[in-house]
DNA sequence: GGAATGCTTCGCCCGAGAACGAAGCGTTCG
DNA sequence: CGAACGCTTCGTTCTCGGGCGAAGCATTCC
C-alpha cells in the first residue's frame, strides 16, 4: 500500500519525542540553530544532528548555513498545517489527562500567535466577545461578519469590507484552539485583528516563543474596545 | 514539553506501517472488522488486535460490537482531517520518489471521494472545467462562484444560491489533491457536485474503497455538462 | 596561529515494541 | 451439542533505531 507507507514514514518521523519537540519549537516559523534545537529536544548534539538530518531529508525542514551556525525552519506552511492538525487532535480528541504546567506553558495558554492570528485564552475571548455582541456569527466551518460587525470594526480602523471580497483567502473561519478547546478567529479577519493589536502595542512577542505578552495598554484597550476583562488573569 | 509529548505520542501511533494501513483503510468513514483490518495491515490477527487496542485507547478509533464481529471506524472528523493533513504532506511535500502503482491505486487516482466531495483526476478536472468556463474563481484558500456559475449550476438543478449563504460551512474552497498535486473543489459546492454525480449514477462507489467508478452514463454526462473528456482515461 | 565554538560522523550499547503461534474465551451456525 | 469462527491474551523472539561519547571537520574569535 503506497498510501499507507508514506503516511507511516512521515508519522514515524514526527513520532519520536526528540523530533516532535524540535518540530513543535519551530511551529511559529522562526529559524533556530542546531544547538538551540538540541536543547529543546532534550538530547545531545550528536543525536540532534542525526534527527535534523532525517527531518531535512524528508523535506520537513529547510536549512540555511550562516557562518558556523546552521539555521533550521519548517519547510513550508504545509508542514505547519500538518503539525497543527496532529496537535489539535492530540489536545482535543485525546483523553484529558493530567499535564504538568510550566511557566512558558502558562504564557502560551494565555495568549499566543497561531500563524498570523491570535490564539490561547485571549484569542478565544476575542472570538467570544465578537460573537456575544452580534458582530460575528460562527459556524463549524466558517463564519460571517454581520452589519454591526462591519460597522464596529470599521470604527477601529480595520476596513473589514475591503478584506471581505478577496477570494484569495477565507475571510472568517473558526480555528480550534488546542489549549482552550474552543474556537478562535482565523482567516483574513483574524489576521487583521492580530495586526491591529500588535500595531497598538496591546500585545508583544515574547522572545523565542509564539507566546505573546499583553501590555498594560493592551489590558485597557482590549477592555474598552471589546469588553475583555483580564483582571483575573495572571500578569506573568 | 507537554505539547511535544502529545505530538510525539499520536504521531508514533500513526507511524507504524501496520497501523497506518489500518487508518488509511478507514479514511472514507466506513467501519471495518478486525479481520478485514488485519488483511489490509498485512499482519496476523493477534498483532492486529494489539494495534487496534492501542488506536482505540488513544481515541483514534471507535468500536462497536456486532455479534462476533467488532467493527472499527475513525473516531471523529478530527481524525480524518489529521490524517488527510499528513497524507497531503507525504504526497506533496515529500520528494517525488518512485512509487509502484497497484490496480486499486490506479482507480484511486482516477476518481475517489474525499469526505463528501470528489477527488483524484476527476475531481481536479471538474474544478478545472468550472474555472476555465468562468463559473468559479479559485484562490489559495477560498473560492467564489460567479454569476455565470450560479446560472450554470442552477440549470443542473443544484440551487447553489441557497447553499451560499449558510455560514455553517465554507461554501467553496480548494482542497489540495494528493495524487494530482493540484486543487479540487471542497466545501458545500464540492459536496453538492459529488451528490449530483452519484444521484445521476454518473459515478458509483467501488466496494471496499474510497475509489469511485465512472459509469458509461457518467462519461457522457460529464462531457455534456462540463466538457470533461474521459476518452483517454482507463476504463478499469 | 592557536583556541574555542558549532556541528557531524562513527562505533557501541541497549531498550522498546512489533511480530508470531499457541491457547483461551465468547458467539454463531449446523 | 459440537464445530467453526472471530477475536484477544500470553510468552517469546528479534530487529530497529535512539542514545551517548570520542573523534573529526569546519568556521570564527582572539
Amino acid at each position: 500500500m503506497t498510501v499507507g507507507t508514506n503516511l507511516a514514514e512521515v508519522s514515524a518521523l514526527i513520532g519520536d519525542p526528540a523530533r516532535a519537540n524540535i518540530l513543535a519549537a519551530l511551529m511559529d516559523g522562526r529559524a533556530l540553530t542546531a544547538s538551540e534545537l538540541a536543547y529543546v529536544a532534550g538530547v545531545g548534539a550528536s543525536t540532534t544532528s542525526v534527527h535534523l538530518a532525517k527531518l531535512h531529508d524528508a523535506n520537513l525542514l529547510t536549512v540555511v548555513k550562516q557562518g558556523r551556525h546552521r539555521y533550521f525552519r519548517l519547510a513550508s506552511p504545509l508542514v505547519s498545517r500538518m503539525l497543527e492538525g496532529i496537535m489539535t487532535f492530540a489536545a482535543i480528541g485525546s483523553p484529558p489527562r493530567y499535564q504538568p504546567r510550566t511557566t512558558n506553558d502558562t504564557a502560551m495558554r494565555l495568549a499566543r500567535t497561531c500563524y498570523d492570528h491570535l490564539a490561547g485564552w485571549l484569542g478565544v475571548a476575542l472570538a467570544d466577545a465578537l460573537v456575544a455582541r452580534g458582530h460575528i456569527v460562527l459556524g463549524d466551518d466558517a463564519g460571517e461578519l454581520t452589519a454591526s460587525g462591519i460597522d464596529a470594526l470599521g470604527k477601529l480602523g480595520l476596513a473589514p469590507a475591503a478584506l471581505q471580497h478577496s477570494h484569495k483567502r477565507v475571510f472568517c473561519r473558526p480555528c480550534l484552539d488546542w489549549s482552550e478547546r474552543r474556537p478562535h478567529l482565523a482567516g483574513a479577519i483574524g489576521a487583521a485583528l492580530a495586526t491591529h493589536c500588535f500595531e497598538r502595542h496591546w500585545i508583544e512577542h515574547i522572545r523565542d516563543s509564539r507566546a505573546v505578552k499583553i501590555t498594560t495598554a493592551g489590558r485597557a484597550g482590549l477592555r474598552s474596545s471589546f469588553g475583555i476583562d483580564l483582571s483575573d488573569r495572571p500578569t506573568l
